[in-house]
DNA sequence: ATACTCCCCTGAGAGC
DNA sequence: TGCTCTCAGGGGAGTA
């Protein structure tokens, strides 16, 4: 799944591709992706050009001429820069056709995926962002504010870790890569996280993330090479999808459990629960 | 306000 | 071999 440091992929990737390209038109096979009005999505689209490339959490956001287009890849969301003479495949439900003669489809085999179109504001108070806290990289994310959002509240560290309410861009893999890099088990309660277990998780979130972003994120079934860019974190991750195998610290085995309803890959050895 | 459950979808893998 | 069943998974909507 097409986690902070895939987005990120797939917008730089995109950016050197598709900006200013024209959209001259769009179809969509499929309505749901579409979270406004179809008819309203395609009629105001058109004619507007990629401008700005950002991301908050999981979410891309393109900056057009008069609008914001934001898409949400969700599971296994890709865009796919193909000429129009490529055959379509069952799982393109959004095709816009660029101004340079190529196609951008949207393909998604889940059909999980979303976007949206709003008229461009300065306040970023868009409804597809409305529960959506910092990006893990925002400056104005603090250790001390997560704590105070945080140390008192019902549920596990993983949990937290999954909530995109505050700190928005970490799914389940990096989610149990963090916990392993802080020693911390994936279900231990978040009250029993102290001050200083907040500074570190947050310090490894990010090298985290971006050690991720350097490798181009993680290829795995669900986030394969999109516009051909395939990531290698995969050949980096200590214990999401590794069960059976040995822990790369200790040479325990790591298992496989359900961390609020989630797969969790830990080492119980490294990560002991508070 | 917070905390559950359901739902959207399909393909992979298990079981028979 | 081939069918049917179960499950994963992000996040919004609905409900307690």
């Amino acid at each position: 799944m097409p986690e902070l440091p895939e987005v990120e992929t797939v917008l730089r990737t995109l950016e050197t591709q598709i900006k200013d390209l024209e959209i001259l038109d769009v179809e969509v096979l499929w309505d749901n992706i579409i979270v406004n009005q179809n008819a309203e999505f395609i009629k105001q689209i058109q004619g507007q050009h990629f401008r700005e490339f950002q991301r908050r959490g999981k979410y891309l956001l393109f900056v057009l001429d008069e609008s914001m287009l934001i898409v949400h890849l969700r599971m296994e969301g890709k865009f796919y820069l193909l000429d129009p003479s490529i055959p379509r495949d069952k799982h393109t439900h959004v095709i816009l056709h660029l101004s340079d003669g190529r196609e951008m489809r949207y393909h998604d085999v889940r059909k999980f995926g979303k976007m949206a179109l709003y008229p461009l504001r300065k306040d970023f108070d868009y409804p597809m962002l409305a529960n959506i806290g910092y990006d893990a990289f925002d400056e104005r994310l603090s250790a001390e504010e997560l704590y105070q959002k945080w140390h008192k509240r019902s549920g596990c560290l993983k949990q937290m870790l999954l909530n995109q309410r505050f700190l928005a861009g970490i799914g389940n893999i990096y989610a149990d890569e963090i916990c392993f890099s802080c020693g911390l088990h994936p279900s231990t309660p978040v009250t029993h996280l102290n001050r200083a277990d907040f500074d570190r998780i947050l310090v490894e979130t990010r090298r985290i993330l971006r050690g991720a972003i350097k490798a181009g994120g993680t290829t795995i079934r669900s986030y394969t090479s999109s516009l051909g860019v395939t990531g290698l974190f995969q050949l980096e991750l200590k214990v999401h999808q590794r069960s059976g195998k040995s822990c790369p610290v200790c040479g325990q085995e790591i298992i496989k459990m359900k961390v609020g309803g989630r797969g969790t890959y830990v080492c119980v050895k490294c990560q002991k629960k508070q």
